[in-house]
DNA sequence: TTGTAGGCGTTATCAG
DNA sequence: CTGATAACGCCTACAA
């Protein structure tokens, strides 16, 4: 087993002092030609490379970020993490991982875990609990720390820090639009628990496209699912309701919707249209393909990145910090749920 | 910005030395109640952690492992990473994922991004290019260095490392003598190249529940199709062969066969049975849902990091080292696609 | 009971 | 042109 080889075994073997290796190995012109040569083809026989927690500890930066997700077997996340990690590669960093699954005290401990030097800044999207408990402490102490975090999709107002999201509410009210265009007036909406800030905004935006097209926003109207548990009753809500058109706030209701619609009977899109949201596997392969919102994860993630590395490599001015807050523009994916 | 605090801050407030602070900080009994307290103390209000990276140096273990699939927008492999993360994170270890895209250079770039030092041991499934170059030079290099490998599901025979992998050829022999006792003969296969393994072995399953009940294996019965392509002609395929029962090797391929196949007037499952593999989102939204065979990734990873963590923590004798392989038993999950 | 010294592997500064 | 030294933050054997 050949062991990893250091500066110093190079330094041993060729006599010579480990400074004149690591000088050697940077190109350095204080070093002659000739202990250049020698030293490098040495190096490179062993394939020596420096040891990064070495250069890590020298530097106070580890060339790797963090992050935070709620839940890592769902399309969306898993979207954003591609667009992170592919940038942050290419870019040099390295990606590690934590799944909050959703609890507040995962958020927490895994923060801390990753807090204390093994990364160089946060990209996170918080837990259903943290948004619910709204307890923001530890952000807060990561930020205070001088350890720079950027929030994305799952954010906050109360922490001041770059954010990407989507502009879930405006989206929400074009799909909503769409709708009414197709002249749908009985609309509901399939969402989850309000706390979460992306399926509150996209309530926000569903409502205002209704008022502002004269149609009252009956409560009765919106459905709210548990998340991630079993989905029951939608076929008897649409029928009860004499709905004519869905928007659901990701794509496992609607195409749950969608199923159920066709038990009770339903022509889809002739008697009933859906928009869904997230764009994944399940809008394209469902029958018929589910017209959906596209979140543009892989950009999201990308641009969060950038934020972060940004942040990272300019050795911010402490005080006067300027924090952005990106917005993702969603399209609409037409297929065959709707009419339009 | 309150910066990290370190030993030598609380060691100059206090006016002790710094390995008196980091004795007290372990509760030594060398050090004396009076200072522990003080120091704990102390320790505590300014919120002290001891800095991974320092440590790591020290220590020369990182408590991270590496974790290189070839994709994360993968329902399996996303199952499996939960369980790696989920478990690495019980025994203290964090995780950093890079995605090789089915590359065989992005594997060895982030093969060795991570080997300097960073983790302390690797978990991966290889690159489709990797099986079909047959090139694992990589992996032997890292295996050289005395760092620890968990190969799951794309293995090889050729590098001795631990192995976790499902049952393949013997869960896709027992799901294609499922359908031959539902009075089936002409069974078709969708499967992918066979240059990955996994495909490989469930095409031998197959093969072999074929040739035990006497049915001769035809050639024109199995559809080789695009991995992460367009799909097209699974129609005029079944119509052609007179199909009436279908195995998938994923679950994708098994979704559009049920569509492809209710396209042409096929009825599911009176006509056609079809039961996929990987027990995703899919499977259990598609109409009718999809029979199919559940890889269990969660506990997949949960083994690899077992294995990968027992042997980084066993200190191994050198050359005397054993490699075991562990089967992850599939199942059969029964749904709608299928009579039985 | 406390402190000193050396080392983990690298880099940067400064002296020779 | 080369090397000694110190430092990053922590730990620990040994000395005081």
């Amino acid at each position: 087993m050949r062991r990893k080889i250091t500066l110093k075994h190079i330094a041993r073997e060729l006599d010579v002092s480990i400074s004149t290796v690591s000088k050697a190995l940077k190109g350095s012109s204080e070093i002659s030609e000739d202990t250049k040569d020698k030293v490098q083809a040495f190096a490179k026989l062993y394939n020596y490379k420096p040891n990064n927690i070495a250069v890590s500890l020298k530097n106070k930066r580890t060339k790797n970020i963090g992050v935070i997700i709620p839940d890592i077997v769902h399309h969306f996340f898993t979207t954003v993490f591609r667009g992170i990690e592919h940038y942050a590669n290419q870019r040099g960093y390295n990606v590690i991982v934590c799944v909050s699954d959703e609890s507040f005290d995962r958020e927490v401990v895994n923060m801390e875990m990753l807090a204390n030097g093994s990364i160089d800044g946060f990209i996170m999207a918080l837990a259903g609990e943290t948004q619910l408990k709204k307890d923001f402490r530890h952000l807060r102490e990561v930020m205070d720390q001088g350890m720079p975090l950027v929030l994305f999709d799952r954010v906050t107002d109360e922490i001041a820090c770059d954010k990407v999201v989507l502009n879930d509410e405006q989206i929400s009210y074009e799909a909503t639009m769409s709708l009414i265009n197709e002249g749908r007036k009985r609309i509901a909406l399939l969402t989850t628990d309000s706390f979460f800030s992306v399926s509150n905004a996209r309530e926000q935006g569903y409502k205002r496209a209704l008022r502002e097209s004269n149609i009252t926003v009956d409560e009765n109207h919106i459905l709210r699912l548990p998340y991630n548990k079993e989905i029951d009753g939608v076929g008897s809500f649409l029928k009860k309701n004499n709905i004519n058109a869905v928007l659901t706030v990701n794509e496992i209701f609607g195409v749950h919707c969608l199923s159920a619609a066709q038990g009770i009977g339903l022509n889809i899109p002739t008697d009933l249209s859906v928009i869904g949201f997230t764009d994944g596997i399940l809008s394209k392969y469902s029958v018929p393909k589910l017209t959906t919102v596209a979140q543009h994860g892989d950009k999201m993630g990308a641009l969060a990145a950038k934020l972060l590395i940004e942040k990272i490599e300019n050795d911010f001015n402490e005080e006067d910090e300027v924090f952005t807050t990106e917005v993702i523009q969603a399209t609409i994916i037409r297929r065959k749920s709707t009419i339009n």
